[in-house]
DNA sequence: AGTCTGTATTGACCGTCAGTCAATAGCAAA
DNA sequence: TTTGCTATTGACTGACGGTCAATACAGACT
């Protein structure tokens, strides 16, 4: 028992005003900003806030503080902390998949689609590591709303990598197992996430190569889904 | 603007003592348990509530309310919210690891033995579906103490496995492409883990066969690691 | 120049919650 | 019965998320 440690999380500023200040302060001149350009400030400050610490850690306070407004504006902008923290793990997952589906040129042969996409993929985690992780990792858990946004980003893959199937011979392989071949695209998103995941911690793989692995284990991981598990030996 | 959402999350019972009842109630008779029994019911209480409702939703009051004791003496055995919360995490992550240690015994041979872990795994994940659920969707996002829980069960899996396969033919390949075949291991657990989650979703697949996809995709997984990727069609 | 008007902005305020601490009551040994 | 240990209480605090009526800024229109 008798564990020091746990405390008060946040740590306050020193006393902000000295007595005389008081007396001197103006009235503080207002900075009045275009609904758009203040709501795209705040959201850009929150995602820092929220890739940097723990959502407990980050205060609206502090967020209002560093915009130098008021709270009372911050939450006419986003009625809630959670909105504000949704609204930038939105961005961040739109960003991503604005990227990578640029990138994947449907006029690129289904294979060469995929690599392109993949570059794009890791090319984007890479620059963007920590809301990347800070996404991934979902800033609240088991939040219906937070989880909603990255099984989003998961379902929007999935979606587009059946279009970008449609026509190639793997099509019809893919359509006659479908619970299994569902499981094996999640695993292998799985699989992709957390590849990245351990790639962006120790970075001693070239990025393509990483890329060509992830190409591999999809097809390995559609073969496996498509054409069931080989078992177990038949004594 | 003017959002009507949001609003206050938690929901407070109606005012618990009647004016009267106020003159009634006796001191309320105190019910002494031993320190280990008081410490196990609580951390039963904080998983069960940390798995139904979010982090933020819980509050330590509800839990001593439901434990029937004062918040005072649930501070006294775990010194924070953050420190039950772990508390009951890495319970939830010692249990999974029990159970798949024991199911896996080392007098198998080893595939054998990976099969039999991945049954105790699947099966113990089925069980307890919310725990486990709340466990790999991490409670509190990207808090260093939750995500260490986590990876540590991964990195306990990573490490079991290549201890399992040291003395096989495997071991040689393993050894010669280090970084790229942790890649795999971690990415395969990866896979596992949203197979799993998949799974636990819509169940319409035999635990069995889901096993020996695990399986088949380990095996490929490894195999893509140990030779390194085929990469682009050397035109 | 004035003055009017819509809206961006403020700041004081509230209820709740995590966390603290000195005082107290149950239990076992003497 | 008394003593001593410790499990237990409950009142208290500071901070934080969220609300709201009042206010000051900017551009439009005399």
């Amino acid at each position: 028992m008798a564990v020091i440690r746990g405390l008060r999380r946040r740590r306050r500023a020193a006393a902000p005003v000295a007595d005389d200040a008081a007396r001197t302060r103006r009235p503080r001149r207002r900075i009045r900003l275009e609904n758009d350009q203040r709501r795209a400030q705040l959201l850009a400050l929150g995602i820092q806030a929220f890739s940097d610490r723990t959502y407990d850690d980050v205060s609206i306070d502090d967020i209002a503080r560093a915009a130098g407004i008021s709270k009372g504006l911050l939450y006419h902008y986003f009625p809630t902390k959670r909105d504000l923290y949704l609204a930038g793990l939105r961005t961040t997952a739109d960003d991503l998949i604005a990227t990578t589906t640029a990138a994947a040129s449907p006029s690129l042969p289904p294979l060469e689609r995929m690599r392109a996409g993949l570059d794009a993929y890791l090319d984007h985690v890479s620059h963007h590591a920590r809301p990347f992780v800070a996404l991934m990792r979902g800033g609240i858990g088991s939040d219906p709303e937070v989880v909603a946004v990255i099984e989003g980003v998961r379902a929007t893959y999935v979606q587009r990598f059946l279009e970008n199937a449609e026509g190639t011979p793997l099509a019809g392989m893919l359509m006659a197992n479908r619970p299994l071949v569902r499981i094996a695209i999640r695993g292998w998103i799985g699989f992709v996430e957390a590849a990245s995941l351990e790639w962006l911690t120790r970075k001693d793989v070239e990025r393509t190569t990483l890329r060509d692995v992830l190409v591999d284990a999809l097809l390995a991981s559609l073969r496996i889904g498509a054409a069931g598990p080989s078992g177990p030996p038949r004594t």
